[in-house]
DNA sequence: CATCTGTCTATACACTTGTATATACATGCG
DNA sequence: CGCATGTATATACAAGTGTATAGACAGATG
């Protein structure tokens, strides 16, 4: 068991030590392979070792020098859309700045991450809660992630104007679960019917933010 | 092609020829076989026809009579699943005809439906988009449909009351989703952490129906 | 009765999957 | 140089898949 997983972190963490041992080839590439398998109507739990291997032009059993598990690829899969996630929010959070509106912007700027080149996005809406367990826990924080941050610029953005918001944090669950599960179906749509998505997308995050600022300025009802 | 597809359906066609060709198994064995596979940690896409028939007692060939393909099976499965979201439109319409209140009924007897032993309902919330083209559709048709249910009532009760909703379909299609969304994490979860979901599903919906309301009693905004 | 027809089965084929084992190659250090 | 070490490969195996083919059996029909 150490034996191929410490020769692998061994060979990764040392920093110095990143070529001295030239492989043909390394983890990136193959989760490029595997990126390059995804397009839009492939997902993770689907991909095969051997495919992945095949498209990476190595032979099958070479992934594990890189890989313990198609799981473990699938996971650092994620951690790039996590990446991705993140860059949406910093984009979203610069337009909002230098504008006046705010859930216009935020929401085409994820849908906009969406269908962009590199686009890790989808990976995190593809499956429902198949795959294993650590595949969903990764999935979860990465969602858990974004509805943290979505919260605070929520909180922040009543605060200016004013408002206290009812549950902050069930508002933007809310906001994300919506986001995500429609982004789901935006996936395999047409450029239209993305774009009327987008809109639906826009008018439902009103929906439930002017609905948590209507509960927040009432006496808290039981 | 037309062999066994014809065969089939002239079978179970014919109203008085349900038994005089008596098969030892018919299309409803199949799918209770695949019902019993499925449990809360199996997804339907990951079934094969070969595990199914052997689950039935039956020679892997024997499905053809009965499918043409697992993706055919996978579909029935939904309609059954749509079948249990109706049901679950009848139970709450009984139940919030007979209390005052609204949404925590419906979200409870979603609930309650999801996880009961006649629980259908998973299969509709558990793959992403994975599945053919044929299946996704299906499952769509469903969330559809539940849709449409869902926003004659929003309609309705909201008249009772002297609201007008805004845009009553885009609400209705957010509660749908999100709540679907939101039972897909509460199918594996504790009993607990099932409330837990329930509790926020019913605080969001508020949201969103609260929502609704306020944005359409202004006058449209542009 | 013989025959036909529809259903179920057994066998088989070609394929894919994950992985164990053994081997060749290149690089590091003595 | 010679040897150890880490990496990539080729080969192989057992298991599983979908499905083609052919035969067995039962009930309906002549």
């Amino acid at each position: 068991m150490g034996v191929t997983a410490t020769a692998i972190t061994d060979y990764a963490d040392r920093p110095g030590n990143e070529r001295t041992r030239k492989s043909s080839i390394d983890r990136d590439d193959l989760i490029e392979a595997a990126l390059r398998l995804l397009g839009p109507h492939r997902s993770v739990s689907t991909l095969s070792l051997r495919e992945v291997a095949r498209e990476a032009g190595i032979a099958p059993n070479s992934f594990y020098r890189h890989f313990r598990d198609m799981d473990e690829l699938a996971i650092a899969l994620i951690d790039l859309a996590g990446a991705s996630l993140r860059q949406v929010i910093r984009e979203a959070r610069l337009l909002v700045a230098e504008g006046n509106e705010v859930i216009r912007p935020s929401v085409e700027t994820f849908m906009k991450q969406l269908e962009s080149d590199a686009r890790h996005l989808h990976i995190l809406l593809r499956e429902g809660s198949a795959g294993s367990d650590a595949f969903n826990q990764a999935v979860d924080r990465e969602l858990r992630s974004f509805e943290d941050e979505l919260r605070e610029d929520l909180e922040r953005l009543a605060a200016f104007d004013g408002l206290t918001l009812h549950r902050p944090e069930l508002a933007s669950k809310a906001i994300t679960r919506l986001v995500f599960a429609l982004g789901g179906t935006a996936l395999d749509a047409s450029a239209e019917e993305r774009r009327e998505i987008s809109e639906q997308m826009i008018e439902m995050v009103r929906m439930i933010v002017i609905g948590a600022g209507a509960l927040g300025s009432e006496p808290d009802s039981a």
